[in-house]
This record gives C-alpha cells, structure tokens and sequence, in this order.
DNA sequence: CGAAAATTTTACCATTTGGTAAATACACGA
DNA sequence: TCGTGTATTTACCAAATGGTAAAATTTTCG
C-alpha cells in the first residue's frame, strides 16, 4: 500500500502519455529545457496546455520522465558488454551499437546532451546510481582483459569516454556536421570505418598487420 | 568610410563591454541562451539591466558577440597545424592543443556546444564562412600527407570529428566525467595520454583496412 | 570652471509562460 | 440508457522577462 495512487492507466491514459512524450522529446531535444514551451509541446502533441498539465505535474515532470525512461535505453549497449566474449569482438561492437544508437536516436541523444551539458540539474542521482555501478563494472571487466594480456594496456576509464564522445558527436554536433560534410549516402559507412579502425588501432598496436 | 557609427570606444565602454561579454559568458555557458536572463547577466556583472542594453542592443546581441569573438580562438589549434611539420607530431600536438583549450576553456567549450546542440542558429553563417574553409584546407594537409604515405590511410574527416569529439567531451560533458571519476590530480595527465595513444595507434599502422 | 556628451539609474511596459479553477464534454460499465 | 468518473476546454492569473523612456548623474574637454 505505499502506492499513493495506484489505479491502472486506462487506453486514453497510455496513448496520450505517450503522444505527449514523444512531442516533449522533440521539442526539448531540439529547444532544450528552458527554450522548450508548454504551448510547444501541446502544439506538438496536438494537445491544449491544461491538458498536458492533466497527465502531468509539470514542465518540469515531463522531462523527468523522458530522462529516467531514456536512462534504459541509453545504458543498454553497455549492458550488453560481455565479459566472456571477445575482448576485440565486445569493444568494436559496442562502439558499432553506440553509433547506430546516435544515429537512430538522435532526439535522445541531444536531450541527454543537453541536461549533462547545464550541469544534469535533473539527472545527479541516476548517473550515481544507473550510470556510475555500470560504468565501474565493464572497467573493471576492460581491466580483467588487459591483465590476461588480450588487449593493449589502455585506460578503461577513458576509453569509454572515447567511444561516447565520438559516436554522440555525430547526434549532438549534427548542425556542425552537416555543414563540414558534403551530403553523401556513404557518410553513415565512412563515419563506421573510421571509428572501428581507431579504436581496433588502439586495443592492438603491436599486432602484426594482418589478422582475420 | 563604411562604418555607421565609427566612434573609438571611450576606456569606460572597453571596460564595461567586456565586463559584461565576460558576465555573459559564465551564465550563457551555465544555462544556455534561452536560459540565462538580462537579469541573471547584469548580476554577475555587477551593472544593471538597462546599462547593460547600453552598451548591447540586446540579449541577442551579446549572444552574437560572445560566438563571433570565439570563433578566433576556437580555430586557432587547427590553424596552427602545419603542413611542412612532422606529420604524427603536427596531429599529435593538435590533440594536446584542442585538449588543453577545452580544460583551459570549458566555458567557452560549452557555449559553443550548446550552440551547435540547438542547430547553430545563430552560427550558420559563421559556420559556412570561417570553419568550413579551414577544415576543408587541413583535411587536404593530411589526405596529402597520406598520399605521401607519411600516415596510415585514414578518413580527414572524421579524424578530425573524433579529435574535436574526445577532446571536447571533458568540458561539455564535465559534469558526468565528475561523477564517473574520482577526484584524481593525475586525471588531466590521464586523458592527455590516452587520447595520444589512440590517435597515435590509429596513425602508425601502415597497413590498408580490410573491405569486408 | 562649465557645458556638452557619455553613462547610469529609476520607473515602467508588453509579452510570454508555467500553471490553475471551474465548467463542459465524453466514455463506459451497470 | 443513464449516471458516474474520466477527459478536455475555456477563461484566467501571477511571475518572469526582454526591453524602453526619460530623468539624473558622471565624465570629458575646451
């Protein structure tokens, strides 16, 4: 009974909680959290504003729930991670897995973006309790991996930085992006190629020059 | 004889601008243009509000100002690499360059990607005039150094993404590199040596990638 | 000094925006 | 079909915010 109102959502509920966060995710993606608008938002979702204010508490809500609902998503390729496959294998694919995320979510990426660029005024707790556990796992899983000499000796901590950093920069730096690269349907194969021979350069840089 | 109003600024308007561009910065840095306030502004200032649009035409104008006067000394790492050096040294210190402007700078690191993040919209132009040029000239400084063979045949363009994506990525995204880490002295050291060994692993390897 | 120009303050204003109250329309099970 | 709880709209409001007019103050310079 510590649930203060527990009645089960009705068809109505479910459909327009979800129209209204898919609208919020775009807006807020595209505007932030303080540019983005209640009106916006219900224009989007084709909703009035106290309508909005019916399914929830606030602006401030509304983002809430898309942040903790994205926290899933985006920790999943990590998840996946496994200790006992192929070093190589496990690292390359994740880097492939983040990519195509950014490339597929771009909205969620930007939004991630966005609060962790203010400082995560809304998200400090899950990334100590989501982020951070995970995040110290597949370290230490990255560090077993060094120990038993079946990759190079790299820093865990900052490869993965590596890896978001550059597969998110496709999503968040878009708008910069677009401009450099002249629209070709390879850029999506090019960007691809290019990060999975940097970072299969860097687990073995003292390989010979073939392996397959 | 092109200038409207050609006045040479008074020692007081030199002050006080960049008192104000400088106030400007942190909060635009903090909360992004939509949310940092002309009130938020003249505080950290120390001017009031009224004053402030005395010496700006408005809150966009600041905006304007801060990003244009960024520009220079965003591009300057890159237009520092030179075409007759070494070329793993010239990429190499591009690297530590762009690493140690985004520790040194992280204010202005993150104005500039909370711009790009909402779709450059006070950048287009800029984008197109200034950076464009640029990176298409170096981008050809190092296909040419590839096809002197002096570096492994890797991809201009997105070497470049990547350099500005990991390097960026301890100002823009601090506030969950903070969480991730412990608080180490030896951090800053850290990533200076994991990002040289990542390019530098990706530039050594002479041997073509294997089409799959 | 003293007047003109530059700078700063005081007192406002219009719009935007997040949010609410209450009335109305609707859905759905008995 | 009817009544009850659900969903939606209409009409608002208070605070925040970008910006302005004009008076008052300070600086500059002959």
């Amino acid at each position: 009974m510590s649930e203060v109102s527990a009645k089960k959502p009705s068809r109505i509920q479910r459909r327009n909680r979800r129209v209204i966060l898919d609208a919020a995710l775009n807006i807020f993606a595209q505007h932030g959290f303080r540019g983005a608008t209640l009106d916006q938002i219900a224009a989007e979702a084709g909703l009035s504003k106290p309508n909005i204010l019916y399914y929830f508490q606030g602006k401030e809500d509304i983002h809430v729930s898309l942040l903790s609902q994205l926290m899933e998503t985006w920790l999943d390729p990590l998840v996946e991670l496994d200790p006992q496959g192929d070093p190589e294998t496990e690292i390359l694919d994740y880097v492939q897995r983040k990519l195509d995320m950014a490339r597929d979510l771009p909205r969620e990426s930007r939004l991630f973006a966005g609060e962790i660029l203010q400082g995560a005024p809304h998200m400090g707790p899950h990334l100590e309790s989501d982020l951070k556990p995970l995040f110290d796992e597949k370290c230490a899983v990255i560090s077993g991996w060094i120990d038993q000499g079946k990759i190079a000796a790299l820093d865990p901590q900052h490869l993965i930085f590596s890896i978001w950093a550059t597969t998110q920069h496709y999503a968040d730096f878009e708008a910069q992006v677009s401009v450099l690269l002249e629209e070709e349907a390879a850029n999506r194969q090019r960007a691809s190629n290019h990060l999975r021979s940097l970072f299969s350069a860097l687990l073995r840089p003292h390989t010979p020059p073939q392996s397959s």
